[in-house]
DNA sequence: GTCTATAGGCTGATAGAC
DNA sequence: GTCTATCAGCCTATAGAC
């Protein structure tokens, strides 16, 4: 599972097996860095590879130069976002207790989005889109992905350890109510009349979500309280 | 409530009070149509007039002499979405039935990401860029409703009709796991390995949102399965 | 490797004939 | 009201001096 992104890099020389000298990695770096910010802002379309470039503090001739296309310093960015978005999945394994599982996805998915917002953005552009880079890896890749933790949530129904939740429909839940607070960040500020979320506002969101999934699943007591 | 998004339309002349004759009624609506498909593909910055124009079916001028700019018919766009989106929450009201309540706001809001997925889309696409266009009407007219329906949830909790769950995270919960349909409507058919969602997804969809909701909320039995 | 200068094409918007 | 022709500016990408 590890390094599933790294399908959607093109130019193989720049792959991690070739980091190539200090200067190279840190300009690199630094370009991919400033991307992600535009990228979330204004959609691959929207972005500018000038915007880019000035944020990076570098010509925009430079990020010619090491990626070639606006296209391909896109996908670069993508291939690091895939891998962090899929990791907490892990989590949800057959033998691990659904209580405990569960509570530890919602809270990994909600730090994240308290951590990475960008890359939650870059990727609901993406998506909203409609994925015409992820289209392929989103069927092949996340789907038997998807497949096989929803086997581990029937198992866990069929043991009696949980309601027969559908449990696709359960993971997009997770996905979209723990997101939501990076894609959604200006309107969830907006409502909550912040101007910025706080540390505990996130635990909070964990929180709330934990206890819904939980007991909606049958999984805590109806009647236990947070 | 109705009518909030009118005041996002600057070109007065242009407003429902004076609708001009059948010739410019039914090319604005041709015009607005358009252009809600090619921003909720694209975002604001993305789409080019000339794509809007040519979906129209219309020279690109025609859209200027409707429309002066690219952001006034961007916020025309945005207008129509604003009232459709938010017509659902007037079903949260004190005197209701908390499970009937909130089981019909789910519904509507699951309906809505099947009938109006162009409008959610456009709508996630100006929030995800940090809402330049409807920042102060989320932080005004959208917080005085969510803070009026957080007082009805709440006043259930008060009169144990529901556990105290934080009444602005459920909302946020319920309309990032129903928008997500919309929005993310690419991910979710490569996920379920489907070329179109049907009523029956969209029917299964809402059923598992409000049974998590409601039995989350301790509003139903833990016992009750659907 | 770095960066200035610029090519070539597309953008939003308008002028003006019909 | 409609539409062709066109502008000035910005876009991605590259050539070529350093």
């Amino acid at each position: 599972m590890q390094r599933l992104g790294a399908m959607l890099e093109s130019n193989q020389q720049d792959s991690e097996q070739n980091q190539g000298g200090r200067i190279r990695r840190r300009n690199r770096a630094r370009i991919i860095e400033a991307a992600e910010e535009v990228f979330a802002e204004q959609g691959f379309t929207g972005a500018t590879t000038a915007a880019i470039a000035a944020r990076a503090g570098l010509p925009k001739a430079n990020l010619h130069y090491y990626f070639g296309t606006k296209e391909a310093l896109y996908r670069a960015v993508l291939s690091g976002i895939l891998d962090l978005w899929l990791a907490p999945l892990a989590q949800i394994m057959p033998d691990a207790d659904p209580a405990t599982a569960l509570a530890g996805y919602v809270r990994a998915k909600v730090l994240m989005a308290r951590d990475k917002p960008l890359a939650s953005r870059v990727f609901a552009n993406e998506v909203i889109s409609g994925a015409p880079v992820l289209a392929d890896y989103l069927a092949k890749d996340l789907k038997a992905l998807v497949d096989d933790k929803a086997a581990v949530l029937r198992a866990w129904a069929a043991q009696g350890r949980m309601d027969p939740v559908d449990p696709v429909k359960l993971l997009f839940l997770i996905w979209a109510s723990t997101q939501h607070y990076a894609d959604f960040d200006a309107q969830v500020r907006a409502v909550m009349g912040r101007r910025e979320l706080t540390d505990a506002d996130f635990e909070d969101a964990a929180e709330t979500i934990t206890q819904l999934v939980l007991k909606g699943c049958g999984i805590i007591d109806a009647t236990s309280k947070r």
